[in-house]
DNA sequence: GACCTGCTGCGGTTTG
């Protein structure tokens, strides 16, 4: 190690050797960017490798990205070379050549994605036994990132499929920045005995975090061109920019927005700006839409660190290569989330000297008959109890996903393909057995085979002896190249009004009929909802234009931001870290609230609409929609409630009156439209996955009972 | 109205 300037071993590296080469136990280690952790888990695995006799891949090193395998690749490959180990990268840019040596003569490490390990299961069961018959170890990096997701699921999977090749299973170790929920990560390290999991913590490095959030307002609503021209005023996104131009400008950076539109409006006004001074560029967007060269030569760039460079981002760059030394992090619109903001101020390493976070927020211009949620100001209000929150070390446990159905079917049929036929019970015990990390009841998984079965989807075909055998549209399935990923790339839905088609919208989240849509600048009412064909057909809403208050869907809120947001409103201290507009925005939020009345008050009237405020998550605000939908009202869930349109307080006071408590989530579940949102679900059986949403939102049952309960107190005195 | 992630095997030809 002394070749690559070290002169010892960091702390989190004599830890992971300590407890890597002292007892057999799976290894979680957390430390961030640039702390030397792959070289943690590698030197005490690969010093046990070195000592193995015959042959065989020793190592598995698991990426979700397949620049992350390329850039270890280039870091671990001097490292096995002096120890005469040899090191492979596999996935699907990765060159030929080697691979066919692997497989040939398996030996050293292979560093892989998720999804070749499947493409090697499913289409050459053989060369994967002798691959991976030998394994003693596996590494799997950016742990967080499937903790969540499909992906997740089918990872440990893949895993528990290659621990049946194995002779002994091989010892996991998994590594990440930041872990909000360490249970969760060792329930799916060791589903067996996670307690057994030894997690290693990096000491907290540097001198914490300095941080400041700045609010800037819009322009007058319907303000033009001119007039912005006229009063030199200029919309909020333009003022952020010169802000980040002036202080920002001649290091290294990297700025966060949550979409594509606003980073590419963003790096187009510093674009401007830069040529304006004519100064050189050296702010750059990057997101999922721009080419791999863009992105890398942006990628290089930061790591060289020989031109100031700034990239401005979505979440492309909360993972994935090292960036480098990195002097701040912005963050432009409040966070929605404190593993997001973690994981985003994580990727500032900079050892020594005290990250740096600006939160930019942007509010609307009011005047008198604004909506009463703009006037809470409540991105303001967001971005202080996402900062409170990071200041208490809270982040958001994982959640339940919606996918498992998928993830079942995905598998079964991998399994299938791979053996040639598999019986159901088999197949269970070995995808959802006592030791698993997925749970699927085995009345449920006979229902999801059934479902897919020749009088359902007919993906699957039974042989006279009990024998599951892959049917026609299964083989095209299993056939197609899409298959290896099970989680599923954007989708459009068709809006369409009186046969017309009026465009195409990406939805992921479930909505009911009755669900208010915005398209187009109107808004549009759900009639029907075609899951198959992926048409919403819809008609246009009395309320015509969309209110201020209907912004786009985005990353889920949970139950203790929304406290915290509430916690901000009535509390009377003025956080130190805001800057002047801030201060004016965090005032005024809390002048509306007092005017509003919202201390004891949960329906607000809002021109024709009735805001309900719960200060509740998006899980129980959806869940509460749906409730009032059943009962025939039109509804909308914003961030802090929902909203029953064309309703008064007391119409809505009256309905909420005669709701008992919240009903069972089973028969609410009729009511849920849009269910099929994972990547196979167009071939599992609806009652089935009604039955699984039902079973997957029972925990919020209380909680929405008790919103009813608070709603029918407080209104009993109107 | 968000965002992100990955991908065969074979037969033919060309190249070192």
């Amino acid at each position: 190690m002394r070749d690559e300037g070290w002169t010892g071993l960091r702390e989190i590296q004599d830890a992971a050797i300590r407890s890597i080469l002292g007892s057999g136990n799976d290894v979680i280690i957390m430390a961030g960017t640039a702390s030397g952790k792959t070289e943690a888990a590698f030197l005490p695995l690969l010093t046990e490798a070195a000592e193995m006799t015959g042959g065989g891949l020793r190592l598995l090193y698991i990426s979700p990205l397949k620049a992350l395998i390329n850039d270890q690749f280039r870091r671990l490959e001097p490292l096995c070379e002096r120890l005469g180990i040899p090191i492979t990268r596999w996935h699907g840019d990765a060159p030929q050549g080697p691979k066919t040596r692997l497989l040939k003569t398996p030996s050293g490490v292979a560093l892989i994605t998720p999804e070749s390990i499947e493409g090697l299961l499913l289409r050459r069961p053989a060369d994967a036994a002798k691959l991976f018959r030998g394994l003693h170890g596996i590494v799997v990096d950016e742990l967080h990132a499937f903790l969540q997701g499909p992906r997740g699921l089918h990872l440990a999977c893949l895993l528990r499929r290659v621990d049946r090749i194995t002779s002994g299973r091989p010892r996991r170790v998994g590594l990440s920045a930041t872990l909000g929920d360490a249970d969760a990560a060792c329930r799916w390290m060791n589903a067996v005995n996670p307690q057994s999991v030894d997690v290693l913590r990096a000491p907290q490095s540097g001198p914490g975090v300095r941080l400041q959030i700045r609010g800037y307002e819009e322009p007058p609503e319907g303000a033009g061109i001119d007039e912005i021209a006229e009063n030199g005023a200029s919309d909020a996104l333009s003022q952020i920019a010169d802000h980040i131009f002036l202080n920002l400008r001649g290091s290294n950076n990297l700025a966060f927005a949550a979409s594509r539109r606003t980073v590419e409006a963003l790096a187009d006004r510093l674009r401007e700006r830069s040529e304006r001074d004519n100064v050189p560029e050296e702010f750059f967007p990057h997101h999922g839409s721009l080419s791999k060269e863009l992105r890398e030569t942006l990628e290089t760039r930061l790591k060289a660190g020989d031109q100031p460079t700034t990239a401005v981002a979505t979440t492309t760059l909360e993972l994935g290569v090292d960036l480098g030394s990195v002097q701040s992090v912005a963050q432009v619109g409040a966070p929605r989330s404190l593993s997001g903001l973690k994981q985003r101020l994580g990727r500032s390493g900079r050892r020594g000297t005290p990250a740096v976070l600006r939160i930019y927020v942007r509010e609307d211009h009011l005047d008198p008959d604004s909506d009463p949620l703009d006037k809470l100001r409540l991105e303001t209000v967001r971005a202080v109890a996402c900062v409170q929150l990071l200041q208490a070390n809270w982040v958001e446990p994982s959640t339940e996903d919606s996918s498992l159905a998928t993830v079942a079917l995905h598998q079964t049929l991998s399994l299938i393909a791979s053996q040639g036929g598999v019986r159901a019970p088999a197949a269970h015990k070995l995808l959802f057995g006592r030791d698993s990390y997925l749970s699927f009841a085995p009345t449920d998984y006979a229902d999801l085979l059934r479902g897919a079965g020749p009088q359902g989807s007919d993906l699957l075909e039974q042989s006279p002896d009990g024998m599951l055998m892959l049917g026609k549209a299964g083989e095209e399935l299993v056939q197609a190249r899409d298959f290896y990923a099970v989680f599923k790339t954007d989708e459009e839905w068709r809006l369409v009004s009186s046969g017309r088609t009026l465009g195409t919208v990406p939805l992921t989240n479930v909505l009911g009929i009755g669900s208010l849509v915005g398209f187009a600048g109107r808004r549009w009412r759900v009639e029907t909802v075609d899951d198959r064909a992926k048409v919403l057909d819809v008609i246009p809403h009395r309320s015509g234009k969309l209110p201020r208050f209907d912004r786009p869907a985005n990353e889920q809120l949970h139950d203790r931001v929304t406290a915290t947001m509430l916690e901000v409103l009535s509390d009377h201290e003025v956080p130190a870290y805001l800057d002047a507009g801030g201060k004016q925005f965090l005032l005024q939020g809390r002048n509306a609230f007092r005017e509003l009345g919202l201390d004891r008050r949960a329906l607000i009237p809002a021109a024709r609409d009735t805001h309900v405020i719960t200060w509740r998550g998006t899980a129980v605000n959806s869940v509460l929609s749906i409730v009032l939908m059943s009962a025939g009202l039109e509804v909308a869930v914003h961030d802090i409630g929902v909203t029953a349109v064309d309703v008064t307080p007391d119409q809505l006071a009256a309905v909420i009156h005669q709701a008992s408590d919240c009903p069972p989530m089973e028969d609410l579940s009729d009511f849920v439209a849009g269910l099929r949102t994972a990547k196979l679900d167009d071939f599992v059986d609806e009652s089935l996955l009604r039955r699984m949403w039902a079973a997957r939102h029972e925990r919020y049952r209380d909680d929405v009972s008790h919103v009813l309960e608070g709603l029918r107190s407080t209104t009993a005195m109107l």
